[in-house]
DNA sequence: GTTTTCTAATTAAACGTTTCATTTTTAAGG
DNA sequence: CCTTAAAAATGAAACGTTTAATTAGAAAAC
């Protein structure tokens, strides 16, 4: 409908839009910025122009003038593990409703990828930064500069947080564990090398301690397979529950029980972490604490847009809750 | 380590470097693009000080210049489907071989989302778009004027298209039932406005008919939870195998069987479609048609990129096959 | 009626590149 | 040693915006 009238094939550009209104191109910029003294009839004039003429401002253009694209990187370390779907869209959904678009990056969980990334998105000039880390390493502390970045999940003295309230998860998770019944209830942890996993575990373990129901704390990479002595730790009988810090590590678990022929919830009850979507389709559904990603997703755009407008502003941490969900993997303990 | 040493806070521009090597601002430019006529020890020279410098060229100031972006859209219909991360993931690693960054979009399935993310990334001057339609309509016809587009899984009779040869996959699965001895079979095939989708259980409900073994063949939306009518067919006896046109509606398959205690494969054999992830973590491991997703995210982006440098080539369709993934989920008719 | 103030519009510079057209330097040819 | 050609380097325009500085015009103040 909005097709270009004086078709010359290119785009019409503000001076296309001057010499069509009768004005100049100042007066133009002016009048659809809102900015500059226009008065109204030449405002509406021009707006009309400009619709008629299918006119788009030029981002390069204007992000050349301004310093400003009106882009932002997320970079997170792996597209396809199941927590952060969900968070990109939360991203990009948020981003679009503020006219910002989202560069999405997956490191692949290499440090070198990561500060690639990095420097390819400041190279093309990013607003700022969504950043979920690896690890604890602060891999991009010489890059970012001046640059507003947001880190989820991770501690960085720098940057504004968003942090997971994942002690209360842990305790949650261990503590229905107990009020089921059971007493000898072992921990699996994933990744060591970052503080909030050790942290939903520890603080697992610590409930469980106190009510003198630990009977082991392991750990395993965040995947679905097991390494051979958490598998036989798991299936040895030892334990009537596992309180287990990630979900993909449970359904491992599940997995494994289930190959020695072991039933869940009816020998074994789990309970994970993160309530990933592939939790609710396992039979039964696994039980497990719930993160608001979708939230963080779209407060994560909210802080960084507020720091992007006014940098000088004191540093920001949001902690968010989680929820215990219950599903099918819980039970009182077996009798015998 | 290459910290601005002219340390104005600001970053070097060509003219600084101009500067700083006592050359034009044009000859630095050429140096560092291997452009125009540039004497050997200049070259080195020039490239020595940018080094020095930390120069990064401003991509947006390039962009305006060249009309070109190094930027692609990536239009998908939504990410939590757990059939796209794996693809978006190689398409922006592909892309970054390539020096090139992604914008990633998803539509929610919405017509009206999909018309803004493409407005809004052509707006943004992206060099080319790579689009997984919601459906068989083509709602940017009137958009995207001659950018480049590569369409994924769809029929579109102005771009270049990936498709997967869907009808061999559909028959795959089918001669795997028949070949487990099975004779009473239901084919659930997901959305019906997607050609791609209805051929996959067209092919497979062919087949069976043939083998006189096509017991019905029913819809169900690309979701979990069966529609009763689907979920009652599935259960009531009437079918010892099922051959379902997405692995989500497989899974949801196997979920409303368990819950009436039937179990599978020993009751009923299922065989999906797409290779989600969830698949492999299910118990028994759901048997299912592969599709080379990451192979067609890598395709894409090259065709693209192909089609960005010639955009006058012949149109280009890629075709990719797919592979049946025998896991646990079929097994011979029970005896009775 | 002249000066002042305010508003509306314009001019032109700037952002950081690329690249065409031009000038300067070097090398080759006689 | 002079002329010519080739190579190397430069100057300046252009891309599409924003915006500071300026001018023109109209209304208000004296």
């Amino acid at each position: 409908m909005t097709k270009d009238e004086t078709s010359g094939g290119k785009r019409p550009t503000l001076k296309d839009v001057a010499l069509a209104a009768g004005v100049s191109v100042a007066t133009v910029s002016y009048a659809l910025n809102d900015a500059g003294s226009v008065g109204g009839d030449t405002r509406r004039h021009v707006l009309d122009v400009a619709a008629r003429l299918g006119y788009r401002p030029n981002l390069s253009a204007k992000a050349m003038r301004t310093g400003k694209t009106g882009a932002i990187g997320l970079i997170l370390p792996d597209l396809t593990n199941p927590f952060f779907p969900a968070l990109a869209q939360n991203v990009v959904h948020a981003a679009r409703e503020s006219a910002y678009s989202v560069f999405v990056t997956d490191t692949q969980g290499s440090h070198e990828a990561e500060r690639a990334a990095a420097q390819a998105l400041i190279q093309r000039g990013v607003d700022g930064l969504i950043w979920f880390p690896i690890n604890d390493e602060d891999t991009l502390a010489d890059l970012t500069g001046g640059l507003p970045v947001l880190v989820l999940d991770r501690d960085n003295p720098r940057h504004d947080l968003i942090q997971i309230d994942v002690d209360s998860g842990g305790r949650m998770a261990a503590e229905r564990l107990i009020r089921a019944g059971h007493r000898r209830i072992g921990v699996i942890s994933g990744p060591t090398d970052v503080r909030s996993s050790r942290q939903r575990s520890e603080s697992s373990a610590e409930v469980l301690r106190r009510h003198d129901a630990l009977a082991w704390h392991l750990h395993n990479a965040y995947s679905f397979d097991l390494e051979p002595a958490v598998a036989a730790a798991v299936t040895d009988g030892s334990v009537t529950a596992l309180c287990v810090g990630a979900d993909l590590i449970a359904l491992g678990a599940i997995n494994a029980l289930r190959q020695r022929a072991l039933r869940v919830p009816e020998d074994v009850s789990i309970i994970g972490f993160d309530n990933i979507p592939y939790g609710a389709l396992a039979f039964p559904g696994l039980s497990t604490i719930n993160i608001p990603v979708e939230e963080m997703g779209i407060e994560a755009v909210n802080t960084l847009l507020r720091r992007i407008a006014k940098p000088a502003e004191s540093r920001r941490r949001l902690v968010f809750d989680v929820t215990y969900v219950e599903r099918g993997t819980v039970a009182p303990p077996p009798t015998r």
